[in-house]
DNA sequence: GGTATGCAAATAAGG
DNA sequence: GCCTTATTTGCATAC
């Protein structure tokens, strides 16, 4: 079929943050080059001078007051961050992943993801406690449920689909429509996955290049 | 074998 | 419908 190329050196946007400084200059701040990164709660809730509450109104407090909870209460039921997540999956309401839980008893995650986060938490961590009440058959029951779903699944692209949308990319950063729709035939890829994967490679592209105008020659 | 994390796919919101 | 920008979230894999 088709060959597959050497490498199109498309530099990864790999996020360099210019630190490396000669010698002499000690630099008393850690790193000011944060283009627009949100907080997340643990260095909110680790700074005294910000509130118990966010500028959205967002109790941090209580929210790590529940995820420090959560978490024992999650180990009580001899449950894993997997188990969670994958019965979240299961119950109504958003899924989340192993990830989302491990970032939420972080605190890894914004005060935002958080604030939506911990209902859906309290609620299946509470039904969750009823049921094993009611005997470790009926919480293995509960967290073992059908999988269905909202988010759409991760498109994991195979190595040489990649090869292929980048080259793509390099000759037509905007295809139109009809180039979407043949890329995406060609490839063998949903249309809507192939358009948003132009939407984010261009993304990257600009964040990349713009964070290179900071960097230090 | 459970948990943490980097990278990037998916989504939200505004135009 | 499609774009951009900002953000959320999950797969894959390192720890």
């Amino acid at each position: 079929m088709q060959p597959i190329q050497p490498a199109p050196a498309v530099s990864q946007p790999s996020v360099v943050i210019a630190t490396s400084t000669p010698a002499t200059m000690s630099a008393p701040v850690p790193v000011p080059i944060t283009c627009a990164d949100t907080p997340t709660v643990s260095q909110l809730v680790s700074k005294p001078q910000t509130g118990v509450v966010d500028e959205d109104g967002i109790n941090l407090e209580e929210i790590r007051e529940f995820a420090k909870n959560f978490k024992i209460r999650r180990l009580s039921l001899g449950l894993t961050q997997t188990q969670v997540g994958q019965a979240l999956t299961a119950t109504e309401g958003p899924a989340y992943s192993q990830s989302a839980i491990c970032r939420f008893e972080k605190l890894d995650i914004t005060p935002k993801s958080a604030q939506k986060l911990k209902p859906v938490l309290e609620k299946w961590l509470n039904e969750a406690e009823l049921r094993n009440q009611e005997g470790q058959q009926n919480l293995m029951e509960f967290v073992g449920g059908e999988p269905s779903k909202k988010r759409k699944r991760r498109t994991s692209f195979t190595p040489q689909a990649i090869e292929a949308l980048n080259a793509y990319f390099e000759k037509n950063a905007l295809p139109t429509g009809q180039e979407i729709t043949e890329i995406a035939k060609e490839l063998n890829y949903d249309r809507e996955v192939v358009r948003v994967w132009f939407c984010n490679r261009r993304q990257t592209l600009k964040n990349t290049s713009k964070l290179n105008v900071f960097q230090i020659p």
